[in-house]
DNA sequence: CTGCTTCTATAACCTGGTGGCATGGACGTG
DNA sequence: CACGTCCATGCCACCAGGTTATAGAAGCAG
């Protein structure tokens, strides 16, 4: 019996939410392929993993046995790759934004000096995984927004703080105005995160200071290409300033905004993880050239 | 990072084997897929994991940290899988030819009184695996032919013989015989299986009883249709006189052999895995019905 | 040197699995 | 009785993964 290890990551979240529905969109696919895919699933093994029912899905007793060897089994496959990774001298470093990377093709650089049979490789997370690809164990550290869900499992360093802006239709009223005051903002329809963002998604839609005046969301994005398409259908959307260094979009314009908290960047790694002496190389460099200290 | 297990069996067999040539028939695959999805599996991985060369492929470091991971998984997952057969109260009986089982729908049906939560599950396998799902654990336990590669790896109890014939194509000058001597038969081109059953492939073609006479094999199948297909198309295959009770085929006949061993039928089953006490039960029914003792 | 063998890689093509959207059906609830 | 909230189904589009045929590289035998 051959699976998908994505298939048993979508058998994980149906029997951790309890809902097709909710599973899917924690997972980004629609309802029906979700349906579908753990149907086949149960089709392949001969065997029923949930009873159905207009409340949901409930594991069956078959269903909790899987249910309770799979999470390990995708643990290790996960510590599996890592550890090719590191036989291999490469260091994955996450990251969401090219603004919060901005500087580290320097530290690479330098570092290929000292460390030169290593390599590091940069790679992209969507926004829902606020952690970069540390939650799934798919790079050796990131760097990331603060505050982001499942802070508390790593190792956080501070990098540099960077003010906030807003992404505004190139239409809008406030389009004109050099800067723009925060609590103009408060009625707009924001383009936000899923719901599975927690704080994340929080920090960004500023809920703490908007005086409890209620969040209105336009539109959920995931990439920033949704994200700029959103704010050029009506939204807006803070964005940290280096946003306006590396994207453009027709139609979409950056201002500065007062009165609204900075974002901080801060440098993840798992705790107590084994690892290289040349990450710890690697991400002092990135600590002495991206920290403000 | 997602994979399907059956890559990862791919990347195992071609680990172990040390080229894609060899490791593409071991796995029934053409080796040009072979190389695309190896390679493909490197670039997910953002590894190298074999050094290609003349004589074949070499792992390395990263490949043999992968390669010594890989195994296990597999293992676990296949584990898991049993795990939940058990849970559901299925028994899976793996078998190759539906004359070896001919007897088991009546112990099924008697099993149903005595265990009727049980539900037990035949599967068939195809002549890559003469373990008939036990080598890869798919199966609680196995109707097999014997002797079969890998055996002393399982409990076996034999149930029953049974003579063994020849299928012929029906243009077949020895095809108006009423008997055949085995002696007239080895010279011609048969049917087999591939080099990866070992000992069992070298039962069905009696190369012990051919007084060192060469074996000139015409075609390798893995599946009844094939075979017979095989056999219209000129070649001749032993063959279990069951034979003759399920297959027919335009264009071949079966004929009884003097001078060739029986073919023996087992029971087998994994030694010393913990299985359910049903399982035993049905077993035994197997034994008692199909047995001759 | 040439031709043969034995590897892997590439090209062109086909199929089926997987996902998306729209919609249906079952069943509590206000 | 209409509505909301589940899961299931039908239809369509796309691409991963398979096939065969063929090329390319490199030892090895004569």
């Amino acid at each position: 019996m051959d699976v998908d290890t994505r298939l048993l990551r979508y058998f994980a979240a149906v029997a951790q939410e309890g809902t097709l529905t909710g599973a899917a969109q924690k997972l980004f696919v629609s309802q029906p392929a979700l349906s579908k895919r753990i149907r086949h699933l149960e089709e392949d093994l001969g065997v029923r993993l949930f009873v159905r029912s207009r409340s949901g899905m409930t594991l069956t007793e078959a269903g909790r046995e899987l249910a309770s060897r799979v999470p390990a089994l995708l643990d290790e496959w996960d510590e599996a790759v890592r550890a090719a990774g590191r036989a291999a001298r490469v260091l994955r470093l996450g990251f969401l934004d090219a603004g919060a990377v901005e500087a580290v093709p320097e530290v690479v650089a330098e570092f290929r000096h000292t460390q030169p049979e290593w390599r590091v490789e940069l790679r992209q997370f969507d926004w829902s995984e606020p952690s970069a690809g540390l939650g799934r164990g798919e790079v050796d550290a990131a760097v990331v927004r603060l505050p982001f869900p499942g802070q508390e499992r790593f190792t956080v360093v501070e990098l540099f703080v960077e003010e906030r802006g807003v992404l505004l239709p190139a239409r809008h009223p406030l389009a004109n105005s050099e800067t723009v005051e925060w609590r103009e903002l408060w009625d707009e329809q924001f383009a936000a995160t899923g719901p599975e963002t927690g704080a994340w998604r929080e920090h960004w839609l500023a809920v703490d200071e908007r005086d409890g005046r209620p969040v209105r969301v336009g539109a959920v994005t995931r990439r920033p290409d949704e994200w700029l398409g959103a704010v050029a259908g009506g939204c807006v959307a803070l964005a940290p300033t280096s946003v306006a260094r590396f994207y453009a979009h027709p139609g979409v314009v950056f201002r500065p905004v007062h009165g609204v908290s900075p974002s901080r960047v801060g440098l993840a790694r798992p705790r107590g993880r084994t690892h290289p002496a040349a990450l710890d190389d690697f991400l002092e460099g990135v600590v002495r050239r991206l920290g403000r200290t």
